[in-house]
DNA sequence: ATGGTGGCACCGCCA
């Protein structure tokens, strides 16, 4: 089984609807996930994404904010929307990807949307940023609980907002005390990853010493230049699917199309054995 | 130290 999957925070997927559109000519992806669609489902514009190609869609839309979708070419089974820290807000979506195989072990693919977190990276004075954490900890707690089940095929993908490693920001220093690279963040992110093994997938490609950004905030004019970038979007698996990932890569060329979103999509090659 | 931009819904909120 091969397929191409993307992640991708749209940031108003009616707006971008073009961008959408020439990134799925441009990187042909097989599973595309989105983030911040910005609708409910019945504005979803599902006809125009079925006419690129996915007939199998998946939407957890919220009025003007948040919202997550999944489309894919290969159908899949047991869509699931997780309310993960009960406040009705639309942040997660999985779906069960068929798998042609003769053993045809269930893969289950994640679409998040992490809180971001507000400015004051202080849970007692935002309550935004205790959100975050609490999302990041309800994270934690329920894959730590399925990790005694049987789903050890999963992929995660999406917009985590934050940025873990010291190059996966333009300046771990001046970041220290800002949303998205704050300590009790990372540390929090560590958790959720533990829970469940998670294999970061980017950085299984690129070095950790590299930096390597998803995005990029509007408010810099030349991005490329100043390269102010953090990367908040991520694609992890479990170990069982350690390897299958074969190649990655960043779309940054995105970032110049006309009016683009602030992230860019991430791509990964999966080839997924039989059993 | 500050302010810089963008989308959606509504006269601010969220990023």
């Amino acid at each position: 089984m091969r397929f191409r999957l993307a992640t991708w925070n749209i940031n108003s997927v009616r707006l971008r609807l073009d961008l959408v559109e020439r990134f799925v000519k441009t990187f042909k992806p097989d599973v595309l996930c989105l983030q911040e669609i910005k609708c409910v489902d019945e504005s979803f514009p599902e006809l125009a994404l079925r006419a690129l190609g996915f007939e199998h869609l998946a939407v957890a839309g919220q009025k003007g904010y948040h919202g997550v979708a999944t489309l894919s070419r290969i159908p899949f089974s047991g869509i699931e929307r997780r309310d993960i820290c009960g406040r009705g807000h639309a942040r997660h979506l999985s779906v069960t990807l068929a798998h042609p195989g003769r053993n045809k072990k269930p893969l289950l693919l994640h679409n998040l949307y992490v809180p971001a977190g507000g400015d004051v990276p202080d849970p007692a004075l935002n309550e935004k940023f205790r959100h975050k954490l609490d999302f990041l900890d309800a994270m934690a707690g329920w894959f730590g609980h399925m990790r005694a089940k049987a789903s050890n095929r999963m992929i995660l993908v999406g917009d985590l907002n934050v940025a873990p490693l010291e190059t996966d920001v333009w300046s771990h220093k001046q970041l220290l005390k800002v949303v998205s690279h704050t300590p009790v963040e990372v540390e929090a992110l560590a958790r959720v990853q533990a829970s469940h093994d998670w294999v970061d997938v980017m950085r299984r490609h690129v070095p950790k010493e590299e930096k390597l950004f998803t995005w990029w905030s509007y408010r810099n004019r030349d991005w490329r230049v100043s390269n102010r970038g953090r990367r908040l979007d991520h694609i992890w698996t479990t170990p069982a699917l350690e390897g299958a990932a074969v190649s990655m890569t960043v779309a940054d060329a995105t970032r110049d199309w006309p009016r683009p979103s602030d992230h860019v999509p991430v791509i990964a090659d999966f080839e997924i054995g039989d059993p």
